[in-house]
DNA sequence: CAACGAAGGACCC
DNA sequence: TACCAGGGTCCTTCGGCT
């Protein structure tokens, strides 16, 4: 599915230099809505949307956001995210002040030892259907082709077709918001088991060059074509892939679009097309020099902004940038950084998916009467007890999550000492779970 | 007293 | 009219026990 992690400052008439911000952290302590707005994800940016009127759109979406308790919860979390950039930002002013000299000769030894041991022997597809679930449906209804329309529900939506893309909507936006930016926009509600046969059917296609592909998402694959590559001596990566994704077209009529690299980094592609980055290092660091943190799957729009504000926007300037780095982020983070500032990703791709949990969530209208929590309480354990049995499994660790009026999300977990499945039992651990919430308020 | 479980987030699709 | 999902994974922080 297409991703939408790639916003843009909204305000990017205003003066953005961050350069310039970094002096005045402490005049900016008002947390202007339009960083909200950003927060949100609501800012189209999408690839092959040039033609529309961001302006219009974002004013639009904000009419219909602002005051609502979803856009104050944003607010909210805007602010204390604010509060840790500002402490980054001090420490980051600190750090540019000081020599660093050994700090830099040994980032400048990780960097050489990480490259010396970088694996190009790999040829490695990401495989992504286009809008996959609007595609499955334009594909069962023809109709819906040529004409604005979404997947999903007044309250979420999954997907939109390019057309309805034209008017700003997008995947991830409420439906009704949808609706205000395209009257005519055409709804129609997911239906999963027919997205699933399909991704079946396709991952049937790709089993034929490399029986062990990985799934990656319901619409998403990467494969490793080495193998491939080996035993048909004629073809080359990019030959392998066009008739990859010719074969698809051809047994389902849906369009999908592939990324070709050494490793598992690449998610650089357009609808109904392919990239190949070349196993080559000079070529992908060319490639990573004017990259846009946010493209890289893994930095969101958190650490996509915190990044942002310290000046650093490619994967170029994030490398330059590695000394900081490593001294203001968590070493889980920063081991993660540094490999994508080098385009390193795994060459070895596994298969061997182990489900951790299962689960179900509903949303519902605001109610605090206890017996309408518990009924909700009731339908949930019903259908996390249906989908256990169909799958075989049993826990032991129970999880109630509450999501407030005001969009706050609160879990509350208990731990048994035996393994459970069955509906009542869900039911009963899950109540009281609940009293401790109940406690709470 | 460190390992660990629980709660909260970030991210992805 | 009013209105922002649901299903996962992984990481970090924190505190009361063993």
């Amino acid at each position: 599915m297409d991703n939408n992690n790639n916003n843009k400052n909204i305000n990017n008439n205003e003066s953005n230099n961050n350069k310039d911000n970094l002096c005045d952290i402490d005049d900016k302590n008002k947390i202007d809505d339009e960083n909200v707005l950003y927060r949100l994800s609501l800012n189209p940016n999408k690839g092959g949307l040039q033609n529309v009127d961001k302006e219009k759109i974002n004013k639009i979406i904000y009419e219909v956001s602002k005051g609502s308790a979803f856009f104050k919860n944003a607010k909210e979390k805007e602010k204390a995210h604010f509060e840790k950039i500002k402490e980054i930002k001090k420490k980051y002013l600190f750090l540019k002040n000081q020599p660093m000299e050994y700090e830099k000769q040994q980032m400048k030894n990780i960097m050489n030892k990480m490259e010396s041991d970088r694996d190009l022997s790999q040829y490695i597809v990401h495989v992504d259907m286009d809008a996959f679930y609007a595609s499955v449906e334009e594909l069962d209804n023809p109709e819906l082709k040529n004409k604005p329309m979404a997947v999903g529900s007044k309250s979420m939506l999954s997907t939109a077709n390019y057309e309805a893309r034209k008017y700003g909507v997008r995947s991830a936006m409420p439906g009704y918001i949808a609706l205000k930016l395209c009257k005519n926009l055409i709804i129609v509600p997911t239906r999963f088991e027919r997205y699933h046969e399909l991704s079946h059917q396709i991952r049937n296609i790709i089993a034929n060059y490399d029986p062990d592909y990985c799934p990656a998402s319901i619409d998403e694959v990467y494969l490793n074509i080495t193998n491939f590559l080996n035993d048909n001596p004629n073809y080359t990566p990019s030959k392998v892939t066009e008739e990859l994704r010719e074969e698809i077209y051809k047994q389902t009529r849906l369009t999908a679009s592939a990324g070709i690299a050494p490793n598992i980094c690449s998610d650089m592609n357009k609808p109904n097309g392919q990239t190949e980055l070349k196993n080559c290092t000079d070529e992908i660091l060319k490639f990573l020099k004017d990259l846009p943190i946010g493209k890289v799957s893994g930095i969101g729009k958190v650490a996509e902004k915190t990044l942002n504000e310290l000046g650093i926007k490619t994967c170029g300037e994030l490398k330059e940038n590695m000394v900081y780095i490593k001294e203001l982020f968590k070493p889980s983070s920063y081991q993660f950084l540094l490999s994508a500032s080098l385009g390193l990703g795994r060459t070895k791709i596994e298969n061997k998916w182990k489900r951790k949990s299962i689960s179900v969530e509903r949303t519902f209208s605001n109610t605090s009467e206890i017996q309408k929590l518990e009924d909700k309480l009731h339908e949930i354990s019903c259908k996390l007890a249906n989908d256990v049995k169909k799958e075989n499994l049993k826990g032991k660790s129970v999880t109630l999550k509450l999501k407030t009026s005001s969009f706050e999300i609160l879990t509350r977990c208990l731990t048994i000492s035996k393994y459970i499945y069955q509906q009542e039992d869900l039911y009963k651990v899950g109540k009281k779970v609940k009293f401790i919430y109940i406690i709470f308020f």
